[in-house]
DNA sequence: TTGAAAGCGCTAACAA
DNA sequence: TTGTTAGCGCTTTCAA
């Protein structure tokens, strides 16, 4: 007969029986081990290990009113694109807020089904707000038009952005951001440096600060190389056959050399139109792509794009939490990060 | 001024004031309205709703001893790869979770540091059963060698996995897998029908029985449609500069026309040695992957390959999870399903 | 420096 | 059908 009742964890009180202390003078021992006399310390310490106790995570939420949790919400995969940031951005998230103490709670809802209302846009953030499962939360999808970061302020709901406020200059929750202008620009760099001319821009035609951001940086630096920027740019839908049709609209009607493109999707869009053509990747056209997908690094010749240091921005967001959560002052100023670039075949040679 | 306190949440003792009942009357509203005469469960339901109530989950999980969490480990991101399983795999977790009435707990830690020991492999999941922060972990690298699943049997910790218990079959776990041989066989047959003569086989050289099962596909199906198998086969690491080089040797001294592949990693090095040569996928010759990732579908052309019914495996996974939970009698079964192929370019014409 | 008492919000067991 | 009592395991007073 197979006895599958595990035995029940240790408690405090377990530990303060072994040791010959009280239960208090154990939760001193790990909350605040300068109060005891070393002696003592020594003597729960070791009634601690001998019992592989830890304190119950419940009770001591149910006290303290702290889960060690932090929210972030999943928004729904998206497949037949090169959109990878979040799945690196979750890694990162989970072992910076491993090194906090904290745990990463994940819950979905939100937009990518139909008939999404903006009240099914915040249930998952007001379930757990309300039934205090986390602590606080990481919002990551602060586009244009998105209430949650100003239904969580209302809320007074502790929360750090991905993303600037971009839309709400008045905007005081902590936010920690990628320079994409830059990004763009060290892609335009890079292809100026390489002989470039006429450098093209594929960005999104959804209403967006984050394209526009993008799209600043190809402007900028493409005009501060004295290259032309006329006729050179198109806006489209974020897939592939987009940056497919668009990609070939601005070989055929601009005269493209490069290509600078708003999301790896459409830079591989861009590289089926020099497939189709028989056109080689960096050598007869080049195109770079944002994100640095696992597509970047693996399509044949491989795809230089801009790499978001999403590990940087995974610990700035937890720092900022942990600020956030300390009641620390605020100067309102949000973390900006800087990119780098991912050189590859298709602007190389 | 601004206040940032928020009103702390109603509790349990606030409805009942307002519904003029005791805490106790409320808490049967919630969780057996039937015990409830019809007027006053509206009654309570009616407060509940005014005041937004929503049970504090700390003092629940106190009390009742369940979390209402699933601990899941996140391997370390693999770059430079076209593993995309785990991403569409968590995401499929979360919504069949929520269903299900969990939230997935995130943590991390395991393979991917070096020097890494058998201690550290279940370090978090000790601490999280200790601490009993979770109800049940989902465990997914199952891999030969790996202690996790003998060590949580041992502990008589609850878990489900996804993947076969290969190297122990007296393990009464409850598992979930997908039909690896079976989802390579219908690759190999989809070339058949396509008139391929010479179907070779790129796999693992790590020993492994996910790589094993899947090759048995390849050999079965090859056999079985009175293809050649000698000297068609060949293993090697997971890694794309592999599959280049094993696909080569392949094309020269097998006279191979169709290349089917462990991981969609191997098969875009395929795709590089086709790039390589100036050979057409699909038309010169064929490649197979296996996971449908990201760059499976979006490599220009695109990438014929076996996708896992992720879906399904983590809805099977969280039923098993509730069976487990409820203490239902188990008959050692454990479920296996079958994944479909996503025909592409790269095996069509 | 250590211990005793109280209570976080909830639900199981029992009583009315 | 509803209410009362007790206690889950912890930490925050406060007293010794």
């Amino acid at each position: 007969m197979r006895d599958d009742t595990p035995a029940p964890p240790p408690t405090l009180a377990d530990v303060a029986e072994r040791a010959g202390v009280s239960r208090q003078t154990v939760s001193n021992a790990i909350n605040n081990p300068d109060l005891l006399r070393p002696e003592t310390l020594v003597r729960v310490q070791a009634a601690i290990l001998e019992l592989g106790y830890r304190p119950n995570r419940a009770a001591r939420h149910l006290r303290t009113r702290a889960s060690h949790l932090i929210g972030l919400r999943l928004s729904p995969a998206q497949e037949f694109t090169a959109n990878a940031a979040m799945d690196r951005f979750v890694h990162a998230l989970v072992e910076a807020s491993r090194e906090a103490g904290y745990h990463l709670l994940l819950f979905s809802g939100g937009p990518g089904k139909p008939d999404t209302t903006a009240a099914d846009l915040v249930r998952g953030y007001d379930d757990l707000l309300r039934s205090t499962a986390v602590d606080a939360f990481i919002v990551t999808d602060t586009y244009l038009g998105n209430p949650q970061t100003r239904w969580l302020t209302d809320r007074h709901a502790p929360f750090v952005a991905f993303g600037r406020p971009w839309a709400e200059p008045d905007a005081t929750h902590r936010w920690v951001d990628v320079d994409g202008a830059a990004g763009v620009a060290l892609g335009v760099e890079h292809l100026v440096e390489r002989g470039h001319e006429r450098i093209a821009w594929i960005g999104w035609d959804h209403q967006s600060f984050i394209s526009d951001d993008r799209r600043t940086g190809w402007a900028r630096a493409t005009a501060a190389a004295g290259r032309p920027v006329d006729g050179l740019e198109v806006a489209v839908p974020d897939t592939v056959d987009a940056g497919r049709s668009a990609s070939a609209a601005l070989l055929d009607r601009a005269g493209a050399t490069a290509l600078v493109c708003a999301s790896d999707t459409l830079a591989i869009g861009a590289l089926h139109t020099l497939a189709d053509r028989g056109l080689r990747p960096g050598r007869d056209v080049a195109v770079v792509g944002f994100d640095d997908s696992q597509v970047a690094q693996v399509v044949p010749g491989g795809l230089t794009s801009v790499r978001q240091p999403l590990e940087q921005v995974a610990v700035a967001l937890v720092r900022a939490l942990e600020a956030l959560l300390a009641r620390e002052e605020y100067d309102g100023q949000g973390v900006l990060l800087t990119p780098t670039l991912a050189v590859r075949g298709s602007t190389g040679g």
